[in-house]
DNA sequence: ATTAATGCAACAGATGAAGTTACGTAAAAC
DNA sequence: GTTTTACGTAACTTCATCTGTTGCATTAAT
């Protein structure tokens, strides 16, 4: 796995589990599915259970399963559940030389908070359930 | 400096220029204002360069400048220039299990290079010049 | 010739993400 | 109740990437 591959372990994961709801998924399943760990997995879809998108069950017979419809979930949800920040920068504190310089990074600072919530305005548009017909055709 | 730097630092010195296009600007004091190397800045501000948006010369009395007016820069054609790809992920071969776990991988893929298409369309209504007037009055 | 700048390569250090191991906890099956 | 199976989490190891740094060649003005 290289760049990006918690959101796009997520998005997987979770298109997945729209084509069957009601079925339990272990992160064993799930990790080989997506070539990868099943700590990983369950890092990963631990911070979407967090945000009340997935429902996990321990013990036997246990695993993952998404917490709504897959129609209710969209892609600005795994996103802000993920907590990537993927464009705005969190340099905050910076003691710059002078002032001007300071106005200056708070100004880029706001322009790349506001892009990054254009973008999630963007993501919330489409579901989940919306990835399965992305692209060709599927099934 | 920490996450997106590199972003960051070139939105900070291309608004930096457009306040006083015709000045020329060596990397050593781009670096000192923004808090870095002159190497680095060399480096970030060299994409800008191949990407047209930045004249660069040599020797004494030599430095950098913009290349067009400042209205003519967007945040997309520095995003390009830097060459981010913050979301779309490149993984394109992994050998997957089976061909349903084949298909979703590239429908998530197809998701989120549209989204980085979304993204830069989004970054190219704004130009440089828009970074000064951002937030809290400037000037 | 000297000075001052970029261009670039090479390397060190820091940072963060992914992978891995290990173990505690919980729930079903027997 | 014991066993099995799965999550939850901490700790650690790689591993990749980026920044910072040094050094030197090149170039142009003085």
């Amino acid at each position: 796995m290289k760049r990006n591959s918690r959101l796009s372990l997520a998005l997987h994961t979770l298109s997945h589990m729209a084509l069957d709801p009601t079925k339990m998924r272990t992160s064993a399943d799930i990790a080989k599915h997506a070539g990868t760990n099943p700590v990983v997995v369950r890092r990963v879809l631990g911070c979407l259970r967090k945000a009340g998108l997935l429902k996990s069950e321990k013990g036997h017979a246990g695993g993952w399963q998404l917490a709504h419809a897959p129609k209710a979930i969209t892609l600005a949800d795994v996103y802000l559940a993920l907590d990537e920040q993927l464009v705005a920068s969190e340099t905050t504190d910076e003691t710059l030389s002078c002032s001007l310089e300071h106005a200056l990074h708070e100004r880029v600072s706001n322009v790349l908070t506001e892009i990054e919530e254009k973008l999630v305005q963007k993501l919330a548009e489409t579901s989940i359930t919306e990835i399965l017909t992305f692209g060709t055709d599927f099934q």
